[in-house]
DNA sequence: ATTATTAAAGATAATTTTGTCCTTAATTTT
DNA sequence: AAAATTAAGGACAAAATTATCTTTAATAAT
């Protein structure tokens, strides 16, 4: 559904959210292992999730430094993260791939895809980072690196 | 939510389905046209969807000739287009891009998730081909070459 | 048979995405 | 102040996707 970009961004977020506070930061290291994706690219996806523009992600250099996440930042939805990633689209977009999916120019999928777009939507919109990471639905300790 | 590879092939097949008959065929240059996509990766995906193991679309070489979709294959699901491609792992895998999608491994998105994969997949497994191209839904004539 | 038309097939190119590496800057510890 | 640790940033490389071009094969019309 996503690409890997956005896939490793949403992990790594939640990733955050599980294991850092303000007190205790995770390095770049550990959060690339943890979620099971490359190093340096995880360090490049973050960047992005900590800019200026996004600040969903915070971030300290030097020793004891690492990646955490705001009482704030987390209480936004998880939307915010797809949407740094500049993928929203593919969760507003035609699934055909053809402009302006609403019911003013409808395609021929669009009547049965209106009511999933929708659900698809609010689960992105509705679920804040913070609950989606400390969900009950799924707590085991290796979650994220089981392996492929 | 699909690549441009897949959109294309869900197009060119709606478009045959709707203009052509074993009477009536249609040219790449036609369907490329209709379908707003580039002539030769047109023909490349047409190939893939007119291939021994997906035959969704027929085809005929020479003057008059062109490509055509069977009463049997216009009954099938769209499903088989995105299978053909290979992107149906698209609907049916994890939102984070973990392995194994399902209820003995969930992650945690994926007990939101779980309804909507199922109308997502239902959409595509229980419409046919036919049904979706002659929709009343939307039957514009310059449909899908919208100007983008 | 020859010519024209159309898809099939293969080679190549451009672009985007994904992944790696190396240097710099920031910050803490010693 | 110096050394160590960590993220930031930029350059580069590999792989995958998308797009184009050229030649070949099939078929029909002349
Ligand atoms: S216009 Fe195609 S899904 Fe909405
Ligand atoms: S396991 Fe992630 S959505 Fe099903």
């Amino acid at each position: 559904m996503f690409s890997k970009s956005t896939e490793y961004a949403l992990r790594a977020t939640i990733y955050i959210a599980r294991q850092s506070s303000i007190h205790k930061k995770v390095s770049i290291q550990e959060i690339a292992e943890g979620i099971g994706a490359p190093k340096h690219f995880t360090a490049k996806i973050l960047q992005q999730l900590s800019n200026k523009n996004a600040q969903i992600v915070s971030s300290i250099s030097g020793p004891s430094g690492g990646f955490y996440i705001t009482e704030e930042a987390s209480k936004k939805p998880i939307y915010i993260v797809v949407e740094a990633m500049g993928e929203n689209t593919v969760i507003e977009s035609c699934v055909l791939g053809l402009p302006n999916c609403n019911d003013a120019t409808p395609c021929s999928m669009h009547k049965s895809y209106k009511g999933i777009k929708k659900e698809l939507l609010g689960m992105f919109k509705n679920r804040t980072i913070n609950e989606v990471a400390n969900s009950k639905d799924c707590l085991t300790p290796v979650y994220f690196n089981r392996n492929k």
